[in-house]
DNA sequence: TGAAAGATTCGCT
DNA sequence: GCGAATCTTTCAG
């Protein structure tokens, strides 16, 4: 497996161009010696304007780290229990991302993956990597492996109870790892 | 200062 | 299929 890191160069601008890119790239967590990689395969996109988004009501203490510039993790606790994992897809000051819903395990991963909660517990992502530069040498990083181009399927955001109808679910077809 | 809702998951019916 | 678990954030009073 060849595996490289993803300069900010290569990650389009607009969470819903990032949500569906960041489909079959890896996401690579190294603690300690330990190296932990899943396939991306299932992402959701919180644009700018998006009712369902956390950073529709303007910059918080929580969502700050979705105005990051591009490529940075917002990782925040949902109901009290599951930590969600993030990818900011926007210029620095605008508010927007991707929210990674499901991995491939590819290496280090003995905890099921399918799912937005799940997939940090896999991972051991949790609070800490809030504001992360995921584009930057550091423990959490986004890369890219050689293999075929994922088949993309859209379908409507899960769990959400505003703007339910907007197409901006991908996934990558008929992949197992895939939530539900 | 209090209360309600939430980008989920698990267990039981 | 439905409700509990669990706690932070946000908004109302």
């Amino acid at each position: 497996m060849r595996l490289r890191p993803l300069a900010r160069a290569d990650l389009p601008s607009g969470s819903v161009s990032l949500a569906r890119f960041l489909i079959g790239t890896v996401l690579v967590h190294e603690d300690a010696g330990i190296q932990r990689i899943g396939r991306i395969v299932e992402t959701e996109a919180y644009p700018p304007g998006d009712q369902a988004a956390h950073a529709y009501i303007g910059k918080t203490a929580r969502n700050a780290s979705l105005f990051l510039e591009r490529g940075h993790a917002y990782v925040y606790l949902s109901y009290g229990i599951h930590w969600l994992f993030n990818v900011s897809g926007e210029g620095a000051g605008i508010g927007g991302g991707a929210l990674v819903r499901a991995l491939e395990p590819l290496a280090g991963l003995d905890r099921a993956t399918n799912g937005p909660g799940r997939l940090t517990v896999a991972m051991s992502i949790d609070r800490r990597f809030d504001g992360v530069d995921l584009c930057a040498r550091g423990p959490l990083w986004l890369g890219s492996i050689e293999r075929p181009p994922a088949r993309i399927v859209t379908s409507k955001r899960i769990g959400i109870s505003k703007a339910v109808d907007r197409p901006w679910r991908f996934a990558e077809r008929d992949n197992p790892y895939v939530s539900r």
